[in-house]
DNA sequence: CGAACCATTGACCATGATCAATGATTGTGG
DNA sequence: CCACAATCATTGATCATGGTCAATGGTTCG
């Protein structure tokens, strides 16, 4: 994550640090974003559609979004996954390149774009924030572009189970709050591919499936070397 | 593209707008980087290396240069082709998550990022630039995996033909300064693969391959409408 | 209970990877 | 300048992976 330091006050610009939590006293989106009431959304209700000029910055409270495109062969790519905590909305331009949509039951809080960027100039803290949540979107594509290029199915997939196991706090159980049919959007495969490498990793005692939408990881260290490319004979 | 329009000298924050040049009279990452020294790099001369923590903003005068990750099996997946007129390390946190090295010969200039981070408080057109680079980077690296992922050799190889087709102007001709080896690890495919599809391609009239890097384009529509994955009986 | 939807499994096939051989191009030293 | 090596590209043969088509099983919802 890129992030430049500002320990407000001090006039010296440190060099770029991690930011996570991002610094108080200053208006961030976080701040602006808290203030604005919740909404809920249904599953399947879009955020905005690919071609819309949206001109709104979300926070995701809970639930799960997907960001898609729709091919020019009518194929649907999934882009991304936005899990609660997430930011979006300030990357769009004028117009949006890829449709948002609630995959759960999401609440959310929204934030009018302008009113935001209008801040942009007296409020240093809010460029830094949009800048470093950016860079991190970039390092996220690419290393999406890493994983889902050039691998096989039951790599790419061992990459996307520990990515949900990563984001959900790594508790050894994770929640598949996607369809089979969304999983294989997302990773370029058929929900027929998804659904075979889910039974091999089971076969192999990887992984357990006590349920459609769970998933528990039995052996950690396989599914690491698996998603790393390190399994010669697989 | 994502910018804010900023009319300089009016207080009037306007809704964003695509922002190709950036606006006269504040300082950019272009004008800055106008004052500093050419430098030249060999073919396979690195720009910086993965984990290295590079305090660079490089912009390419002439050449290509390429990012790419080696990953944990040892593969080399290329990211992302920067051509001239491009700019990188402008993204890179801490350290830097890929390596940036010379394809063909290249002239760029280069820029201290601390000296260029530092002047973001007083430069709002800075920020501005910023965040323009990155959200078109971010859409160029959405755009690569929706074209990656899920598509049969022959498209990748028609949308990769298309996108240096465009970088150069769409004269018809296209130069190829990568090998075969590049241009498949930038698609995810075998070497093997790439030749046989370019074969492909020239058998069927589409493309002619004077050269071995260099190519012309004798059908346009059909090689975008393989680009856009609209040929079934391919 | 039945319908609709989703997931799993099987059979078959097409695409692309792998292994291997041959050409083409470039660069080096005699 | 040529011979040779080294590198890169092309082509062929074979095989494995994943896509397609089809049938079955499970779950949810009215």
């Amino acid at each position: 994550m890129l992030a430049l330091a500002a320990d407000s006050g001090q006039d010296y610009q440190a060099p770029i640090q991690i930011v996570r939590d991002p610094p108080k006293g200053l208006k961030t989106f976080d701040e602006m974003l808290s203030g604005q009431s919740l909404r809920r959304l249904e599953p399947h209700q879009h955020l905005f559609h690919q071609g819309d000029s949206d001109r709104n910055i979300y926070r995701i409270e809970s639930g799960l979004v997907r960001l898609y495109r729709i091919l020019s062969d009518g194929r649907r790519q999934i882009i991304s996954l936005r899990f609660a905590g997430d930011i979006l909305g300030f990357e769009t331009a004028l117009e949006c390149h890829c449709s948002a949509e609630a995959v759960t039951h999401v609440t959310l809080r929204s934030l009018d774009q302008n009113s935001a960027y209008r801040r942009l100039r007296d409020e240093p803290a809010l460029a830094r924030q949009m800048l470093s949540l950016l860079s991190q979107e970039l390092e996220n594509a690419r290393s999406q572009i890493a994983v889902l290029n050039r691998r096989s199915a039951i790599e790419k997939l061992a990459a996307f189970i520990l990515e949900l196991h990563r984001r959900q706090g790594e508790s050894g159980t994770v929640d598949i709050p996607l369809s089979r049919t969304d999983i294989a959007d997302f990773l370029g495969l058929t929900i027929e591919t998804v659904s075979r490498n889910l039974t091999k990793l089971r076969a192999r005692r990887i992984i357990e499936l006590p349920q459609i939408q769970r998933l528990v990881i039995v052996d950690l260290d396989c599914l690491e070397a698996l998603a790393g490319g390190e399994c010669e004979d697989w």
